[in-house]
DNA sequence: TTATTATATACGATAAACCGCATATGCGGA
DNA sequence: TCCGCATATGCGGTTTATCGTATATAATAA
């Protein structure tokens, strides 16, 4: 991945607080990341197949969720810039963290298993 | 300086360029930023001027020459994204080191002074 | 003052990003 | 099969980015 790649990929609001959630959260469904941010699904939606398709997220399919978590090759130098960005955004994460747990019936992962 | 604006600003690969450059040599002026990019004065000039919007750049006028710098007081996760950075395009950035270093007649900073 | 060099900016054109809304697709349950 | 939920995508419109070209501003030197 280049860095103006991955600086594109960042460079949304939306995408940021997408990328920090689920660094944090290990994996999150569309739905989740729909509640956390307050934003439409198709919004989100387009925005995780951004994520995806320059490879910053990788997704797996449980039935009739989507699953988004970070992709598992992903290099030192990208992993250490979503630390520093969640640092540097450390408010913002906290508040979409509290409406994650504040959602009822969050869908249960199984098995996430092998890629 | 709120993290999107920071991604905005190095999403372009001709700012990345200018930032690592100047973030390498200390101080450059827009003549050496031109021939080291290889890229026309007006685009160089654009590109610093949105750098410097955001308070990445500053500039400091001596004689003809306007200088670029990082901004004294950046916060510490920005010299770190900058050195990441630099570490993951590091080939691109000994080009352009190459460029400028072949240069003739290079404008000679005096006293740097206070700002 | 006039010319020259360095830098910034205005203008117009093209392309890219982002969004809302509607709709398609995929899966599971009745 | 038919329905409902979750997710993806197509379309059109609006905004924002980027660029080339031309020109304005600023400093220096003759």
């Amino acid at each position: 991945m280049r860095p103006t790649e991955l600086f594109k990929a960042l460079a949304d609001e939306t995408r940021v607080r997408i990328a920090l959630l689920v660094a944090r959260e290990s994996e999150l469904c569309v739905c989740e990341l729909t509640e956390a941010l307050e934003q439409s699904q198709p919004k989100i939606s387009r925005h995780l197949a951004q994520l995806r398709s320059i490879g910053l997220l990788q997704d797996r399919r449980q039935g009739q969720w989507v699953f988004y978590r970070l992709h598992p090759q992903l290099p030192d130098w990208v992993l250490d810039v979503l630390r520093l960005t969640g640092q540097a955004q450390a408010s913002n994460l906290t508040q979409d963290l509290q409406r994650l747990e504040l959602m009822g019936d969050r869908p249960s992962r199984t098995a996430a298993c092998c890629d």
